[in-house]
RNA sequence: CGCGGGGUGGAGCAGCCAGGUAGCUCGUCGGGCUCAUAACCCGAAGGUCGCACGUUCGAAUCCUGCCCCCGCAACCA
């Protein structure tokens, strides 16, 4: 059997945190399982590279793209390596071979009728070089600079989205496994199938940095089209070795976050069918990580102390207690909560509680008294509630995962381990062991429990990727057992039993929170001052002349009425007098003062800024601030008393 | 009335679809044990299940209304 299994394919911004790691450490250890069964699994992922984004990020550092890019995919790499993610494929967008799939499908699709010339109307900003639907439109205006926009035509090539809407809502009913969970579906038919869907605009003319349509050069590939074909392209779809694509196509899982559901599940889907291929089986939307319920991204900005770094993590605790603490922690399917605290301690009560310290104390007995692991002996009522448990478990693993649920799989082992732990106190072995005449049944005991963690280290396989094979290494199996050595009963007796380090060594957790709290600011510090040093390198470059600075208005206003602006965190909304006339400026200073204390103020104001909205204000001036290197800010403002209205130069 | 998701002991979650003793993990407190990584095992305290009304013999669960949080969507000039 087969099973291709995919993670979506990644921006490579540099800023990693552990969010990105969770799609893809859920895909490994699905993954992992499939391939313990026996089944012939192809699992792959890779990065989004084409785009305006990155255009824009190497042009501004005068180097090519693809030199820009490369770097921050070998990090990403490196990072999979850290975590032992066991990839068969790794696609880039950039791969010679993939531009060749996508051409070849839009060439497809435009030879099938489904792509089509036509025009993309829209406002455009000619100062911002962008244009806008209407619904983006701030009072008419543009949304970046409140300028005025003019109706504009663009040429665009089309995909015909709309006729396949009604098949997709076919779909989805007659194969419920296709888009999970459930709410997502609601999600997709409530807010665009119902409504019928617009026909897609595929094409962009303004974006070089992308694959050239080829009935048209001067257009290229829409990103996210081209970011889906990986799926196909990986496969070798439409080349002269498609092979994998006749072996594994369709697949069986993409697992992705659930911003990105809406690609994998409309267009997706609707560009298959243009293509005549099969759906995929199963989409799964998973959650977010949050801290103090903001996703990772937006947290690391507003300056959170929680280690969020897969690197630091992998390098203070290990791939295995990374990999655990996604997988265990965060209820699939929704979105969960994570900060520091939470993961030591989940990794402290688990993995080196019970799990670490089951496999120590056992093993520690049973060199003790016997040196080897002990022959099976006669069963007791206890033995058997234990074998049967450990007998059983897999069967749970195997449902969990089926539900892609590893929180449950995990807990469903947990409870074994646990068992154990409470089976060493029913049996007290210790006491067993003063007693001459009770060392078969203390042999039987170590026997059962040797067993039990052997099973565990097979079952935690697909999860755990370093201390499953030492721990079969230590009781001399071998360390890729697949699950047919699940059965108990697998240890003949005899096998030399080589004592461990602690697997997972306990970890004081106010110490260690402690010292993470420490790092995260330190390494704030650090990279501050390289941003101060950035600018003033900048500046240097930059000079101007004093024709130049004129051109800045400069005036002294005073704060008459200021107030926080609803939903933002640090933007003020201030009322500023400035000589006769009266503006409203938004600031990001909430951080640093209150609305209360900035009446009254006189500060300094930049009055000829082109006034922009800011969270749906107006603001037209900016308030002048001087900033440290930490980022605190300090308001400008005249030393002696001056009125408001005076200019600044 | 935009659309979704959520509100359950101190923290994080399950239970809700198919109403009937409110469950799990962590934390707290007490006890046991000493093989083990001060780990393990047992017990206890702690909940008006967001609010209100209704259906019902019985509601966390079903109905209706409301409140709060989050995402889809403009934020650090």
């Amino acid at each position: 059997m087969k099973y291709y299994i995919t993670t979506p394919i990644y921006y490579p911004s540099g800023k990693w945190h552990i969010g990105h790691c969770y799609t893809t450490i859920i895909c490994d250890a699905i993954a992992r399982f499939h391939r313990m069964k026996g089944e012939d699994v192809f699992f792959t992922t890779g990065t989004d590279e084409h785009g305006q984004k990155v255009e824009k990020e190497a042009a501004k550092r005068g180097v090519t793209p693809l030199a820009f890019i490369t770097p921050l995919v070998d990090e990403i790499k490196e990072m999979w390596s850290l975590l032992d993610v066991s990839y068969d494929r790794f696609i880039r967008t950039t791969d010679p071979a993939h531009a060749e799939c996508v051409q070849k499908i839009y060439q497809k699709l435009y030879d099938s009728g489904d792509i089509y010339k036509s025009e993309y109307e829209g406002y455009y900003c000619v100062p911002c070089e962008s244009m806008w639907t209407e619904a983006q439109l701030v009072n008419g205006k543009c949304p970046d600079c409140g300028r005025a926009v003019e109706r504009r035509k663009e040429e665009s090539y089309f995909f015909r989205l709309s006729k396949y809407a009604p098949k997709i809502l076919k779909h989805y009913g007659d194969n419920p496994e296709f888009l999970q969970p459930k709410s997502r579906v609601n999600e997709m038919v409530n807010n665009f199938l119902k409504e019928g869907l617009q026909d897609l605009s595929v094409s962009r003319t303004n974006v070089k940095w992308g694959v050239p349509l080829p009935f048209d050069e001067r257009h290229t590939a829409y990103v996210w089209v081209d970011a889906l074909i990986n799926y196909l392209s990986v496969l070798g779809y439409l080349s002269a070795d498609d092979s994998l694509f006749k072996k594994y196509w369709s697949a069986n899982l993409h697992l992705m976050g659930k911003e990105i559901v809406r690609f994998h599940a409309i267009i997706w889907p609707a560009i298959l069918m243009a293509l005549g291929l099969p759906l995929p089986e199963r989409n799964y939307g998973h959650g977010w990580l949050l801290i103090g319920g903001e996703k990772l991204s937006k947290s690391k900005e507003t300056g959170s102390e929680e280690l969020t770094d897969p690197y630091e993590l992998v390098k203070r605790y290990g791939a295995d207690a990374v990999r655990y603490f996604l997988l265990r922690e965060i209820p699939f399917g929704s979105d969960g909560e994570y900060t520091n605290e939470r993961f030591l301690l989940r990794v402290n009560a688990d993995l080196a509680n019970d799990f670490g310290n089951l496999v120590s104390r056992t093993e520690a007995m049973i060199l003790q008294n016997f040196g080897c692991v002990p022959q099976r002996g006669k069963e007791e009522a206890v033995d058997k509630e234990l074998i049967a448990l450990a007998n059983g478990t897999f069967a749970k693993v195997e449902s969990a995962m089926e539900k892609l649920n590893a929180p449950d799989a995990l807990s469903a082992i947990f409870a074994l381990v646990s068992r154990a732990n409470k089976y060493i106190d029913e049996t007290t072995p210790w006491a067993l062991a003063k007693d001459p005449a009770k060392k078969d049944r203390l042999g039987a005991v170590l026997y059962n429990l040797a067993e039990v963690v052997r099973m565990t280290a097979i079952l935690l396989k697909p999860f755990l990727t370093k201390a499953p094979a030492l721990v079969l290494k230590s009781l001399s199996q071998d360390e890729n057992a697949g699950f047919e050595a699940l059965q108990f009963g697998g240890l003949k007796g005899g096998e030399k039993v080589e004592k461990l380090e602690p697997l997972f060594p306990r970890i004081d957790v106010k110490k260690e929170m402690q010292a993470v709290a420490e790092f995260v600011r330190a390494n704030r510090k650090k990279s501050e001052p390289k941003k101060t040093e950035k600018k003033q390198e900048t500046m240097k470059k930059e000079l101007i002349t004093i024709d130049e600075f004129d051109k800045v208005e400069i005036r002294v206003g005073e704060v008459v009425a200021c107030e926080k602006v609803a939903k933002s965190e640090k933007l003020l909304h201030e009322t500023v007098r400035i000589g006769g006339e009266v503006r409203s400026v938004v600031s990001g200073i909430g951080k640093f003062y209150t609305p209360e204390e900035m009446v009254g103020k006189k500060v300094v104001v930049v009055t000829n800024l082109k006034p922009a909205k800011l969270c749906g204000v107006l603001s037209e001036g900016m308030i002048l601030c001087a900033e440290d290197g930490e980022g605190n800010l300090s308001l400008v403002s005249p030393e002696k008393l001056m009125e408001s209205g005076g200019s600044v130069r």
